[in-house]
DNA sequence: AGGTATGTGGGGGAAAGTGGGGAATTGTGG
DNA sequence: CCACAATTCCCCACTTTCCCCCACATACCT
């Protein structure tokens, strides 16, 4: 059970989101509405439930500590990652330092991408659609093999 | 079973349109009606039934996290994956999002594409028939084994 | 020409999204 | 240890959207 799709979401004065209806029954019943928030490299935050987040978490881990990148990408996503619950609302709130770190306003964007979601200020969202458009056309011969025999 | 074809179709002040007839039986027992629509690079809509976008969607989950072509695909295409059921007059409907995406006016083309459907803005779709036309006929020398080797 | 199947439009009820007031809890500084 | 401030949580009320159902219009077949 993956999750997908786009949702315009509110984030209010406060820096609480409505989780959509439809992902509530599951987020609850899967891991009793815990989750886990964090930043990702494209100024956007990530949202897992916290079982997933550990599998994630240990990976990071266990990833070589002399690596330069390694040690970016943990500090990256460890360290801000943040764990909360779900109101009665079916709502999260959002600590400060996460919303703005991906620039979120009032009005943002929470994106299905299978295990985790992603949430995007509005704004930041709509501008960079266009250039991935057009980078996803591009073939800029950096492509893995699986990408190069996907059938769409 | 595969789609294939055109259709006219309309899109009404809703967003709704209606599947045509004979694609409905199909679609019922096939996948009880549970349909996937997500967004296509050259600005059209692709419709999956579910199953067949189960496929796609897990090969598109495990490509690498950190190739910047696989994460834009990812948020194009699972991001915008929107699932959805016919209605029981056998019309789906589509979410603002991705009609504003498409370009989505009141007169619209579906397409049967094998295991997908294609959906269009018909003056789009009109525009771009000239185009493609001579685009397939220019060799442009980059062409990946599979295709040189097509026999029609 | 009539009947059936298909396409099209719209109205109303239910559910989801949104916003704010106030109580409870936490944390900070004196 | 207490007092004050800031944050978080819960509840209520309003607004908007969506979805189900009914009704008509058009085309096609008999």
């Amino acid at each position: 059970m993956h999750f997908r799709g786009i949702n315009n979401i509110a984030v209010d004065a406060k820096g609480r989101m409505a989780m959509p209806a439809r992902y509530r029954e599951r987020l609850l019943e899967g891991c009793g509405g815990r989750l886990v928030v964090t930043v990702d490299r494209d100024h956007c935050l990530l949202v897992y439930p916290l079982p997933e987040w550990e599998v994630i978490e240990s990976k990071l881990i266990e990833l070589p500590s002399l690596n330069k990148q390694a040690r970016l990408l943990q500090r990256l996503l460890i360290g801000h990652a943040t764990e909360l619950e779900m109101d009665a609302q079916g709502r999260i709130l959002l600590p400060a330092v996460l919303r703005d770190f991906a620039g979120l306003k009032k009005k943002a964007v929470l994106i299905g991408q299978g295990k985790k979601l992603e949430i995007w200020d509005e704004d930041t969202w709509n501008e960079n659609q266009e250039g991935w458009m057009t980078a996803v056309n591009d073939d800029d011969g950096d492509m893995p093999a699986s990408l190069e025999e996907l059938s769409l």
